[in-house]
DNA sequence: GACATATATATGTTCAACCATATATATTAA
DNA sequence: TTAATATATATGGTTGAACATATATATGTC
Protein backbone atom coordinates (compact mmCIF):
# COMPACT_ATOMS: atom_id res chain seq x y z
CA UNK A 1 0.00 0.00 0.00
CA UNK A 2 2.82 2.38 -0.06
CA UNK A 3 4.90 1.15 -2.84
CA UNK A 4 3.94 3.97 -5.02
CA UNK A 5 6.61 6.57 -2.79
CA UNK A 6 9.71 4.24 -4.36
CA UNK A 7 8.60 4.29 -8.00
CA UNK A 8 9.81 8.27 -8.37
CA UNK A 9 13.38 6.92 -7.50
CA UNK A 10 13.55 5.23 -10.72
CA UNK A 11 13.39 8.40 -12.41
CA UNK A 12 15.13 10.45 -10.33
CA UNK A 13 17.89 11.59 -12.56
CA UNK A 14 15.50 12.62 -15.21
CA UNK A 15 13.92 15.33 -12.74
CA UNK A 16 17.44 17.70 -12.19
CA UNK A 17 15.68 21.01 -12.42
CA UNK A 18 16.67 23.69 -14.47
CA UNK A 19 17.14 26.13 -11.96
CA UNK A 20 18.89 23.93 -10.07
CA UNK A 21 21.13 22.94 -12.54
CA UNK A 22 21.70 26.62 -13.74
CA UNK A 23 22.35 27.24 -10.57
CA UNK A 24 25.10 24.76 -9.89
CA UNK A 25 26.65 26.10 -13.69
CA UNK A 26 27.08 29.34 -12.04
CA UNK A 27 30.06 28.88 -9.71
CA UNK A 28 33.35 29.10 -11.75
CA UNK A 29 34.89 26.60 -10.08
CA UNK A 30 32.38 23.89 -10.04
CA UNK A 31 32.17 25.27 -14.21
CA UNK A 32 35.64 24.70 -14.78
CA UNK A 33 35.43 21.42 -13.10
CA UNK A 34 32.69 20.42 -15.24
CA UNK A 35 34.58 21.55 -18.66
CA UNK A 36 37.50 19.71 -17.40
CA UNK A 37 35.53 16.20 -16.99
CA UNK A 38 33.52 17.51 -20.03
CA UNK A 39 36.54 16.92 -22.23
CA UNK A 40 38.81 14.31 -19.93
CA UNK A 41 35.90 11.82 -19.29
CA UNK A 42 37.11 10.84 -15.92
CA UNK A 43 39.72 12.81 -13.37
CA UNK A 44 40.12 12.36 -9.68
CA UNK A 45 40.16 15.02 -6.93
CA UNK A 46 44.01 15.68 -7.36
CA UNK A 47 44.19 15.84 -10.74
CA UNK A 48 41.54 18.51 -10.60
CA UNK A 49 43.04 20.31 -7.71
CA UNK A 50 46.28 20.69 -9.93
CA UNK A 51 44.39 22.18 -13.06
CA UNK A 52 42.75 24.80 -11.62
CA UNK A 53 45.43 25.46 -8.83
CA UNK A 54 43.54 25.55 -5.88
CA UNK A 55 43.23 24.03 -2.82
CA UNK A 56 41.77 20.24 -2.09
CA UNK A 57 38.89 20.98 0.39
CA UNK A 58 37.64 23.71 -2.16
CA UNK A 59 37.25 21.40 -5.27
CA UNK A 60 36.44 18.39 -2.73
CA UNK A 61 33.41 20.81 -1.47
CA UNK A 62 32.26 21.49 -5.11
CA UNK A 63 32.54 18.21 -6.21
CA UNK A 64 30.53 17.13 -3.25
CA UNK A 65 27.52 19.81 -4.38
CA UNK A 66 27.57 18.55 -8.18
CA UNK A 67 27.26 14.79 -6.79
CA UNK A 68 24.58 15.73 -4.43
CA UNK A 69 22.53 16.87 -7.63
CA UNK A 70 23.69 14.04 -9.75
CA UNK A 71 25.35 16.00 -11.77
CA UNK A 72 28.66 13.74 -11.59
CA UNK A 73 28.92 10.47 -10.15
CA UNK A 74 32.31 9.21 -8.04
CA UNK A 75 33.69 6.02 -8.39
CA UNK A 76 36.72 4.87 -5.67
CA UNK A 77 40.23 3.36 -6.71
CA UNK A 78 42.13 2.65 -4.56
CA UNK A 79 43.01 5.78 -2.89
CA UNK A 80 41.89 7.95 -5.38
CA UNK A 81 38.39 8.99 -6.20
CA UNK A 82 37.20 9.37 -10.11
CA UNK A 83 34.58 11.90 -10.70
CA UNK A 84 32.74 11.61 -13.96
CA UNK A 85 29.86 13.53 -15.75
CA UNK A 86 26.61 11.47 -14.97
CA UNK A 87 26.13 9.69 -18.22
CA UNK A 88 22.35 9.76 -17.08
CA UNK A 89 21.89 13.08 -17.45
CA UNK A 90 18.45 13.95 -19.35
CA UNK A 91 19.63 14.90 -23.66
CA UNK A 92 18.80 19.08 -22.79
CA UNK A 93 21.74 19.23 -20.04
CA UNK A 94 24.11 17.34 -21.99
CA UNK A 95 23.31 19.76 -24.55
CA UNK A 96 23.85 22.58 -22.12
CA UNK A 97 27.29 21.11 -21.02
CA UNK A 98 28.24 20.59 -24.71
CA UNK A 99 27.19 24.26 -25.93
CA UNK A 100 29.30 25.57 -22.96
CA UNK A 101 31.75 24.05 -23.56
CA UNK A 102 32.05 25.65 -27.10
CA UNK A 103 31.52 29.42 -25.52
CA UNK A 104 34.87 28.61 -23.47
CA UNK A 105 36.95 27.66 -26.47
CA UNK A 106 39.78 29.83 -26.32
CA UNK A 107 39.12 31.92 -23.17
CA UNK A 108 41.19 33.12 -20.40
CA UNK A 109 41.00 30.29 -17.62
CA UNK A 110 39.83 27.23 -19.69
CA UNK A 111 42.54 26.77 -21.88
CA UNK A 112 44.80 27.17 -19.39
CA UNK A 113 43.27 24.59 -17.18
CA UNK A 114 43.34 22.02 -20.07
CA UNK A 115 47.09 22.75 -20.75
CA UNK A 116 47.80 21.95 -16.58
CA UNK A 117 46.22 19.09 -16.71
CA UNK A 118 48.36 17.43 -19.13
CA UNK A 119 51.37 18.99 -18.14
CA UNK A 120 50.93 17.76 -14.40
CA UNK A 121 53.83 15.78 -13.42
CA UNK A 122 52.58 12.48 -12.07
CA UNK A 123 49.46 11.97 -13.01
CA UNK A 124 47.47 9.27 -10.38
CA UNK A 125 47.62 5.69 -11.23
CA UNK A 126 51.44 5.99 -11.62
CA UNK A 127 52.87 6.01 -7.76
CA UNK A 128 52.06 9.27 -6.45
CA UNK A 129 49.82 11.94 -7.07
CA UNK A 130 51.02 15.64 -6.70
CA UNK B 1 47.05 56.26 -34.13
CA UNK B 2 44.73 55.12 -31.61
CA UNK B 3 41.58 53.62 -33.64
CA UNK B 4 42.37 50.31 -33.04
CA UNK B 5 40.93 50.80 -29.17
CA UNK B 6 37.87 51.18 -31.01
CA UNK B 7 37.92 47.81 -32.65
CA UNK B 8 37.09 45.84 -30.42
CA UNK B 9 33.37 47.00 -29.15
CA UNK B 10 32.26 45.70 -32.63
CA UNK B 11 32.26 42.35 -31.71
CA UNK B 12 32.02 42.79 -28.03
CA UNK B 13 28.47 41.51 -28.61
CA UNK B 14 30.38 37.55 -29.14
CA UNK B 15 32.56 38.20 -25.90
CA UNK B 16 29.79 37.42 -23.52
CA UNK B 17 31.53 35.27 -21.12
CA UNK B 18 30.39 31.23 -20.26
CA UNK B 19 29.98 32.36 -16.73
CA UNK B 20 28.63 35.78 -16.75
CA UNK B 21 25.95 33.89 -18.88
CA UNK B 22 25.35 31.12 -16.68
CA UNK B 23 25.27 33.55 -13.56
CA UNK B 24 22.70 35.47 -15.04
CA UNK B 25 20.44 32.64 -16.13
CA UNK B 26 20.86 31.12 -12.02
CA UNK B 27 18.34 33.42 -11.07
CA UNK B 28 14.91 31.92 -11.66
CA UNK B 29 13.47 35.32 -11.89
CA UNK B 30 15.68 36.29 -15.01
CA UNK B 31 15.34 32.97 -16.14
CA UNK B 32 11.54 32.65 -15.88
CA UNK B 33 11.80 36.01 -18.19
CA UNK B 34 14.40 34.43 -20.62
CA UNK B 35 11.94 31.57 -21.10
CA UNK B 36 8.75 33.38 -21.92
CA UNK B 37 10.62 36.00 -24.11
CA UNK B 38 12.46 32.77 -25.95
CA UNK B 39 9.16 32.05 -26.71
CA UNK B 40 6.88 34.99 -27.37
CA UNK B 41 9.50 37.16 -28.76
CA UNK B 42 8.78 40.26 -27.59
CA UNK B 43 7.04 41.20 -24.08
CA UNK B 44 6.66 44.19 -22.01
CA UNK B 45 8.08 45.00 -18.38
CA UNK B 46 4.01 44.89 -17.39
CA UNK B 47 3.26 41.53 -19.47
CA UNK B 48 6.27 39.68 -16.99
CA UNK B 49 5.00 41.12 -13.81
CA UNK B 50 1.63 39.95 -14.85
CA UNK B 51 3.40 36.22 -16.20
CA UNK B 52 5.17 35.83 -13.04
CA UNK B 53 2.80 37.19 -10.55
CA UNK B 54 5.30 39.55 -9.44
CA UNK B 55 6.08 42.98 -8.46
CA UNK B 56 7.39 45.72 -11.19
CA UNK B 57 10.85 47.38 -9.64
CA UNK B 58 11.96 43.47 -9.20
CA UNK B 59 11.53 42.62 -12.95
CA UNK B 60 12.66 45.90 -14.09
CA UNK B 61 15.62 45.36 -12.19
CA UNK B 62 16.38 41.71 -13.25
CA UNK B 63 15.75 43.17 -16.97
CA UNK B 64 18.10 45.71 -16.49
CA UNK B 65 20.48 43.04 -15.16
CA UNK B 66 20.06 41.43 -18.60
CA UNK B 67 20.30 44.25 -20.85
CA UNK B 68 23.55 45.70 -19.12
CA UNK B 69 25.13 42.15 -20.50
CA UNK B 70 23.76 42.80 -23.46
CA UNK B 71 21.41 39.24 -23.49
CA UNK B 72 18.33 40.72 -24.01
CA UNK B 73 17.70 44.24 -26.09
CA UNK B 74 15.23 47.09 -25.08
CA UNK B 75 13.33 49.19 -27.38
CA UNK B 76 10.68 51.78 -26.75
CA UNK B 77 6.99 51.73 -27.84
CA UNK B 78 4.69 54.74 -26.67
CA UNK B 79 4.69 54.16 -22.71
CA UNK B 80 5.95 50.87 -23.16
CA UNK B 81 9.67 49.29 -23.07
CA UNK B 82 9.60 45.75 -25.09
CA UNK B 83 12.31 43.31 -24.09
CA UNK B 84 13.70 40.86 -26.45
CA UNK B 85 16.60 37.78 -26.67
CA UNK B 86 19.47 39.70 -28.04
CA UNK B 87 19.43 38.00 -32.01
CA UNK B 88 23.64 39.38 -32.02
CA UNK B 89 23.85 36.08 -28.94
CA UNK B 90 26.27 34.02 -30.33
CA UNK B 91 25.37 30.74 -31.00
CA UNK B 92 26.54 28.59 -28.30
CA UNK B 93 24.07 31.04 -25.80
CA UNK B 94 21.52 30.55 -28.02
CA UNK B 95 21.60 26.80 -28.26
CA UNK B 96 21.97 26.48 -24.30
CA UNK B 97 18.87 28.58 -24.37
CA UNK B 98 17.33 26.38 -26.25
CA UNK B 99 17.87 23.38 -24.72
CA UNK B 100 17.16 24.79 -20.75
CA UNK B 101 13.55 25.34 -22.58
CA UNK B 102 13.46 21.90 -23.41
CA UNK B 103 14.24 21.42 -19.58
CA UNK B 104 11.58 23.17 -18.26
CA UNK B 105 8.76 21.64 -20.74
CA UNK B 106 5.77 20.51 -18.47
CA UNK B 107 7.69 21.65 -15.14
CA UNK B 108 6.24 23.59 -12.13
CA UNK B 109 6.44 27.53 -12.73
CA UNK B 110 7.37 27.79 -16.59
CA UNK B 111 3.96 26.21 -18.06
CA UNK B 112 2.13 28.58 -15.67
CA UNK B 113 4.11 31.51 -17.00
CA UNK B 114 3.21 31.26 -19.96
CA UNK B 115 -0.82 30.02 -19.62
CA UNK B 116 -0.84 33.39 -17.08
CA UNK B 117 0.50 35.39 -20.03
CA UNK B 118 -2.04 34.19 -22.19
CA UNK B 119 -4.77 34.87 -20.25
CA UNK B 120 -3.87 38.13 -19.18
CA UNK B 121 -7.09 40.58 -19.20
CA UNK B 122 -5.74 43.83 -21.50
CA UNK B 123 -2.12 42.63 -23.01
CA UNK B 124 -0.43 46.20 -24.01
CA UNK B 125 -0.98 47.89 -26.93
CA UNK B 126 -4.54 47.73 -26.31
CA UNK B 127 -5.34 50.23 -24.37
CA UNK B 128 -4.31 50.17 -21.10
CA UNK B 129 -1.70 47.21 -19.39
CA UNK B 130 -2.69 45.78 -16.36
C1' DG C 1 -3.12 63.30 -13.53
C1' DA C 2 -2.66 58.26 -14.76
C1' DC C 3 0.11 54.70 -16.22
C1' DA C 4 4.60 52.33 -17.30
C1' DT C 5 9.15 51.85 -16.08
C1' DA C 6 13.46 52.83 -13.67
C1' DT C 7 16.34 53.57 -9.74
C1' DA C 8 17.84 54.44 -4.87
C1' DT C 9 18.31 52.76 -0.40
C1' DA C 10 17.91 49.53 3.21
C1' DT C 11 17.52 44.87 4.70
C1' DG C 12 17.94 39.97 4.53
C1' DT C 13 19.68 35.70 2.85
C1' DT C 14 22.60 32.80 0.43
C1' DC C 15 26.81 30.80 -0.28
C1' DA C 16 31.66 30.56 -1.36
C1' DA C 17 36.19 30.88 0.93
C1' DC C 18 39.08 29.50 4.37
C1' DC C 19 41.16 26.99 8.17
C1' DA C 20 41.34 23.13 10.77
C1' DT C 21 40.37 18.59 11.26
C1' DA C 22 38.48 13.95 10.26
C1' DT C 23 38.33 9.66 7.53
C1' DA C 24 40.14 6.37 4.33
C1' DT C 25 43.62 3.98 1.86
C1' DA C 26 48.46 2.87 0.95
C1' DT C 27 53.14 2.06 2.27
C1' DT C 28 56.83 0.83 5.06
C1' DA C 29 59.09 -1.19 8.82
C1' DA C 30 59.47 -3.75 12.95
C1' DT D 1 50.50 -8.87 12.11
C1' DT D 2 50.85 -4.46 14.06
C1' DA D 3 52.30 0.13 14.29
C1' DA D 4 53.73 4.35 12.16
C1' DT D 5 53.56 7.42 8.44
C1' DA D 6 52.23 9.48 4.01
C1' DT D 7 48.84 10.58 0.72
C1' DA D 8 44.01 11.40 -0.90
C1' DT D 9 39.66 13.04 0.08
C1' DA D 10 35.84 14.79 2.93
C1' DT D 11 33.61 17.72 6.34
C1' DG D 12 32.69 21.20 10.50
C1' DG D 13 32.40 25.78 11.56
C1' DT D 14 32.99 30.63 10.89
C1' DT D 15 33.30 34.87 8.28
C1' DG D 16 32.45 38.03 4.63
C1' DA D 17 30.96 39.39 0.21
C1' DA D 18 27.63 39.11 -3.28
C1' DC D 19 23.13 39.50 -4.42
C1' DA D 20 17.99 39.21 -4.21
C1' DT D 21 14.07 41.46 -2.05
C1' DA D 22 11.12 45.20 -0.55
C1' DT D 23 9.73 49.90 -0.06
C1' DA D 24 9.92 54.36 -1.60
C1' DT D 25 10.65 57.58 -5.01
C1' DA D 26 11.98 59.40 -9.55
C1' DT D 27 11.51 59.65 -14.62
C1' DG D 28 9.06 59.46 -18.80
C1' DT D 29 4.94 59.08 -21.83
C1' DC D 30 0.17 59.82 -22.98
Amino acid sequence: MVEHIYVQWYISIMNILPEEFLKLLSDPTRFRCLMLLLQEGRLCVCELTHALDDIQPKISRHLASLRDAQIVIDQRAGQWIYYQINPDLPDWAKQILRYTLKGTAGRKPYSHDLKKLNTMPRRPGNKMCA
